[in-house]
DNA sequence: ATGACAGTCTGGGACTGA
């Protein structure tokens, strides 16, 4: 089994290399962000016409997130108990939606695609909503790895009494301890956890995505036992910026991850990005990370 | 080498991204 995050900016622009991915990679999921469109204007067609099911999450021209799946989906579900709002009038953005995949486990496997705020300044008020975001976010998973870390209380074992109304992590099938889903928490996260993860750590001095608290937001999920399981499997940035020939000098940014439930973790074999996917006319900033899964 | 980032909107410049 093969799953794929990519922050496609943009999905009607995108649509030819997005499907494009999907059958070279022979992915089974792919989880995009910055999809830029309402589901309305989503091509969803193109989709079906590859063998997909797709399920979308926009409310207007920004942000937006979208899961295409040729594995059956069992269940759907937006945002998450928390998420904090943004904008006048205030809302919860179009940055988080789940689904869960049939891949012939009986739990069945949780993937989120998530699109992190980006903070826009230090001094910013969207830099608070940032970590705001990342400690809602954290908070609501935190039934899938309850048990896996000793800093989490035994009781927040997903099921029924442990959700929030809206419920972020459904029950699975029975409520016996250990029924609980492997999942997935892919996109893109707006952090550069590591010094190295961005082409000169000077140049972000006083700026976003390395400041030690979006590092420990980060770092947190880790922390309640989620692995993040690209790293260890490959070495490259994620990111490069339009502007100043970022791509061609090779000065770009790790931000896109992928945090799974440890048992999932022991399943992946492999991961790779498709550093090929930001050439060219007509591409994403982003290029899109994959991970193998073995049955 | 005279360009210099890309996407969206009831647009012709502003906003967002990172």
């Amino acid at each position: 089994m093969r799953i794929g995050t990519w922050n496609i900016n943009s999905a009607r622009t995108r649509v030819d290399r997005v499907i494009e991915c999907c059958a070279r990679w022979n992915l089974d999921v792919l989880a995009m962000q910055e999809i830029k469109c309402k589901p309305g204007q989503f091509p969803i067609d193109a989709f079906t016409d590859a063998g997909y099911r797709v399920e979308v999450h926009g409310l207007n021209q920004w942000n937006g997130v979208a899961i295409a799946s040729r594995l059956p989906i069992l269940s759907v579900s937006r945002d998450f108990p928390g998420a904090p709002t943004w904008g006048d009038p205030a809302r919860v953005e179009a940055r988080a939606l789940r689904v869960r995949i049939d891949d012939g486990t009986p739990e069945g496997l949780d993937v989120w695609s998530l699109y992190v705020p980006n903070g826009r300044e230090i001094d910013h008020p969207h830099y608070q909503y940032k970590l705001q975001w990342l400690a809602a976010l954290r908070a609501a998973v935190s039934p899938y790895v309850a048990g896996d870390s000793s800093g989490v209380s035994k009781g927040d074992a997903p099921g029924e009494d442990s959700l929030a109304e809206g419920g972020a992590v459904p029950p699975a099938t029975a409520s016996d301890e250990g029924s609980s889903p492997s999942a997935l928490l892919v996109g893109d996260w707006n952090v550069a956890p590591r010094d190295e993860d961005v082409w000169d750590i000077d140049f972000f001095d006083g700026r976003t995505h390395v400041t030690q608290p979006e590092r420990s937001a980060f770092e947190a999920f880790a922390a309640d036992g989620w692995v993040e399981a690209t790293r260890p499997r490959v070495t490259n940035y994620t990111y490069w910026d339009y502007q100043q020939l970022r791509f061609p000098r090779n000065e770009g940014m790790r931000i896109d991850f992928m945090y799974a439930t440890p048992a999932l973790d022991a399943r992946i074999t492999q991961a790779w990005i498709d550093r090929d996917e930001r050439k060219g006319k007509g591409a994403s900033d982003h290029v899109p990370v994959i991970v193998e899964i073995a049955h």
